[in-house]
RNA sequence: GCCACCUUAGCUCAGUUGGCUAGAGCACCACUUUCGUAAAGUGGGGGUCCGGGGUUCGAAUCCCCGAGGUGGCUCCA
């Protein structure tokens, strides 16, 4: 398995060498950066100069590709001394490769290991010196590298070039944009063929397409990009969302509190967020007063004072906050993405106050909830526990963190969760577990997460009376189940590609009338009364257009239940539900009657179950 | 922010090498029809061709500036 996936990747790092090679014969000045093999593909920056490359390019390129991989040439590889590697990039203008090979010559590691530039410059002294350097030659297109390649071009799979895009050198924005052209390849015809049906299914079911098809969300410029604005449709959706995340706080014990979108400054100067998050914050201005007010970019700073009002005694806690409200970040401009990167950020968000012993049954509390959650959304998760690494930068005792990093691992065996570990992600408060949210397409999200604080409480002096009557310092804990609901939307919009279960879909019942006689009408809106009365969400579609057109519009707004009345339902009381056709698990019998059937759709969206097969 | 590409009716899109009052389908409105499970018929309204400037006898089309959007700037020779 992971043989053959060696093999893959050598042979996608294979092509971008072929890619490289096709540019240098197109354009003879070009200058290469790094070019690896990547997931389904492969890419190399380019820098060459003025000139640039377009998708319209795209056809040549590949034309040069299939000649040197027409040509078979095996792939060489040779060694050359460090010196001698530095005067071939001198030679061959190649001041990228040159930059490296001097990096590497300065931080002085062993050739095998040390040719990643990201380890370059990090790497302890004392190591042995580099003493020779891997270089690859196919026909007359020489390049560093440490391999590992197959052993001919042509060797390699199907390929296509997929886009062009600057990047810049090493990733710093300082340093030159360079031209990054991007290539998939895999080992058969199927695989490249199935890879780019999945990319045409990822578009069907686009967000941001859906969205607006759906009558969901809209992003007004006017308003501004990055603040979606929600129809009546997508309110809905929010509003069960959030109001699942209510219920499932409310039996574990959270109380909902409610704070102002603004505040001033010294707030955040005191949590520590002023420093951190400096060109995020928007910045309010009075012109009643001089202080400096910001619209709020978390909402924790503001929870303590509720917390810290009056003193606290040990038996209060713990204490748990909960609200559902919008903090604002101003996020730059190229990073904003329908709804799944936004400026004005809707999350369920809480915060419990504890003391170190409770920490274990919190955050226990808020891994079920989270189970409970995603398990009605049928989405399978992992956890990532973030903890710190040795750099600096951490605040907090270190011996609490141990202490509370070995409490989240214990929690998530316990609860026998599929998760890892990554160094260096904890937040720099506290330890952290993220996450991640497989969609149908299986890309990963990161939605909720749950984060020790011991910072904050230290910073806002929170304290509580303990039995023995010593003050003592609460432990904070961040929780967010859905974590931003814009971000969770844009991620359950294309798991579901909009065919949202019953508790969810903005509507839930159409009822289709099939001429607009008098009785009819009036039999379709006492329907529609009865519906409201259950709290069912119900159209009546009673325009003069045929039924089948009717039928056709409940079904492309993927409306769960569709039922057809005229003068057999009016006569019999008894309605055949026309059901959504991904709806597979089939609870309704064929021939129902009207109160029967408003019953049961209004059980099965009290009980959110899910019967979509996505 | 930077790079590439894109922007024509509410939506999806045509519009040739610059050349008549800028088109289609869907949606919308009116009329006809009163219809039984994925699109009835006829007619109508709807445009600052993203904005500004320039080239030209003439610009949706070519050039410059700006705005908005999309992909990328994470995967490490």
């Amino acid at each position: 398995m992971t043989e053959q996936n060696d093999q893959l990747q050598a042979m996608r790092h294979t092509l971008a060498h072929v890619m490289a090679a096709a540019v240098q014969h197109l354009w003879p000045g070009a200058k290469f950066g790094v070019g690896p093999a990547v997931v389904d593909g492969f890419y190399y920056d380019i820098d060459l100069g003025e000139t640039k490359i377009s998708e319209e390019d795209f056809p040549k390129i590949e034309a040069e590709m299939r000649k040197i991989i027409g040509e078979n040439q095996p792939m060489q590889q040779s060694m050359k001394p460090v010196d001698e590697a530095i005067a071939w990039a001198q030679q061959a203008r190649q001041p990228y490769k040159e930059e490296l090979l001097n990096d590497l010559k300065r931080s002085g590691t062993t050739a095998a290991k040390d040719l990643d530039p990201s380890e370059l410059g990090t790497i302890a002294e004392g190591e042995a010196q580099v003493s020779e350097v891997s270089f690859y030659t196919n026909g007359d297109f020489t390049d560093l590298c440490r391999g590992p390649h197959i052993e001919s071009t042509g060797k390699v799979g199907p390929f296509k070039l997929m886009r062009v895009a600057g990047a810049y050198w090493r990733g710093n924005e300082k340093n030159a944009q360079m031209q990054r052209l991007y290539g998939v390849a895999f080992n058969t015809e199927a695989e490249l063929a199935n890879h780019l049906e999945m990319l045409e299914e990822a578009k069907k079911r686009d967000h941001r397409k859906l969205g607006q098809e759906l009558d969901l969300f809209v992003i007004s410029d006017l308003v501004g990009s990055g603040l979606p604005l929600f129809t009546p449709r997508g309110t809905i959706m929010r509003d069960a969302l959030l109001g699942f995340s209510e219920e499932l706080q409310r039996n574990a014990g959270y109380e909902k509190v409610f704070i102002p979108h603004i505040t001033k400054q010294v707030l955040y100067e005191r949590s520590g967020h002023w420093d951190k998050f400096g060109d995020e914050l928007f910045l309010v201005k009075s012109q009643e007063t001089s202080d400096q007010f910001v619209l709020k970019p978390m909402n924790c700073p503001h929870h303590t004072q509720i917390y810290a009002a009056r003193p606290r005694s040990y038996k209060e806690l713990p204490i748990r906050y909960m609200e559902s409200t919008v903090q604002y970040r101003d996020e730059k401009k190229g990073e904003l993405n329908g709804l799944s990167r936004v400026r004005s950020i809707s999350i369920d968000d809480a915060h419990v106050f504890c003391t170190l012993e409770q920490i274990e049954a919190e955050f226990t509390t808020i891994m079920s909830m989270i189970r409970d959650m995603y398990s009605v959304f049928d989405m399978k998760f992992k956890a990532r526990l973030s903890f710190r690494d040795d750099s600096e930068g951490y605040l907090g005792d270190p011996k609490d963190w141990e202490k509370a990093q070995a409490t989240i691992e214990a929690v998530a065996k316990e609860l026998e969760l599929e998760y890892f570990i990554e160094e260096g992600e904890a937040a720099f408060y506290g330890p952290k577990i993220d996450i991640m949210v497989t969609d149908a397409l299986g890309r990963e999200w990161q939605c909720a997460t749950e984060q020790l604080d011991f910072v904050q409480p230290a910073r806002f002096g929170l304290t509580y009376t303990d039995a023995d009557g010593s003050e003592k310092q609460p432990v904070m804990i961040h929780k967010a189940l859905l974590g931003s609901v814009e971000r969770f939307l844009s991620v359950y919009i294309e798991h579901t590609a909009g065919r949202f279960p019953v508790w969810l879909a903005p509507e839930q019942i159409r009822v289709i009338t099939v001429n607009q006689e008098k009785a009819t009408t009036d039999f379709a809106d006492k329907l529609g009364m009865r519906a409201k009365e259950l709290g069912l969400r119900l159209n009546v579609d009673n325009s003069n257009e045929s039924v089948g057109k009717k039928i056709r519009a409940a079904e492309v707004a993927k409306v769960p239940y569709t039922i057809v009345v005229g003068e057999k339902e009016i006569a019999s009381g008894e309605v055949v539900p026309r059901i959504r056709s991904d709806m597979t698990v089939m609870e309704i019998p064929m021939t129902l009657g009207l109160e029967e059937f408003l019953k049961t759709v209004h059980n099965e969206a009290k009980s959110r179950v899910l019967k979509t097969s996505l």
